[in-house]
DNA sequence: TTAGGTGCAAATCATTTGCAATCTC
DNA sequence: GAGATTGCAAATGATTTGCACCTAA
């Protein structure tokens, strides 16, 4: 099985679920179940989700729920910079609650998957970029977009067994 | 005047504007004037506009075509290779036709503006990046939001004269 | 001639908003 | 208790689509 991508430690989970909740409440934002729910999710949930895919995945333990309160919250912990937005040219947004902070994504082109990426020299390559502008005050927002492994692989044996 | 951003010069302008029209004839699409007027237009356009804006400066001169034109027709030259998509987090997607292939480009958190950006070791970092990774096929899609000079100024200027 | 294009208007779809009822602090 | 938050439903706004009429090749 190929499912051993980063899965968070219950106790790195669980710290990082008091450090938004203990955000959250410094913040003087109100700590409602449905919020407590959805931070919940997202901390075991390293799939970058988007609103709709955390709505449906809460609506199963939380049915009651809006997605307009899914919404709401989402603005409240980017507001708070406890998640990154990323907008992948998907038609919507998706989210980003383990690494608030911008770094590069990888993005499959086939199955619309994304991992984050480790880059060596990329604050090299913003102080250069910082160095070749009149913009003050820049920020990186740097996507690459490829074939993932599990994608190359089911290309692979297509090809090789004649499956069309 | 601070006007001296790219200014293609005419000739560079036909040349681009015959290499459009000689791109979609190869290509098998029609010649329709509809199209032409866009590819002209957009041609002395370096401020990479949006659907809607490229559809009211069209409107201008042009004053039946419609918006579902304009969409198919850049769809069109997305399809040939000879416009770039450029999704800002904005809602709406831009469209750049000087320089069809991928490269960095600068964002103006107050305005919008959108500028080109040249940065030496683009092609270093693309190949860190590939050799990060099992992912292939990588293609880089960078931005950097920042302060353009104009805004920078403004601000400045409202600052040190105390406007409000 | 004839398939590809155009221009409307209606349909989609993610996201936002208005607002009365309901909770957290 | 008061003001923030919720959940619905309706509104918004960019993009897409259906379709009858045109027109470039």
């Amino acid at each position: 099985m190929e499912n051993n991508r980063k899965a968070a430690s219950p106790s790195s989970r669980s710290n990082r679920l008091d450090q938004l909740v203990a955000k959250l409440q410094a913040a003087r934002y109100r700590l409602t179940p449905q919020r407590l729910a959805l931070v919940r999710m997202l901390v075991t949930d390293t799939s970058h989700p988007s609103a709709d895919q955390i709505y449906a995945r809460l609506r199963t333990e939380y049915p009651t729920i809006s997605l307009a309160t899914v919404y709401n919250t989402l603005e409240v912990l980017v507001d708070i910079g406890e998640a990154l937005p990323l907008d992948l040219n998907e038609g919507w947004t998706r989210y980003d609650v383990h690494r608030p902070a911008a770094h590069p994504h990888l993005v499959c082109r086939k199955c619309g998957r994304v991992d984050d990426l480790e880059i060596e020299g990329l604050s090299d390559f913003v102080k250069t970029a910082r160095a070749s502008t009149t913009f003050s005050d820049l920020q990186p927002r740097i996507f690459f977009d490829g074939i993932c492994p599990d994608c190359n692989r089911a290309l692979g044996s297509a090809s090789a067994t004649g499956i069309p």
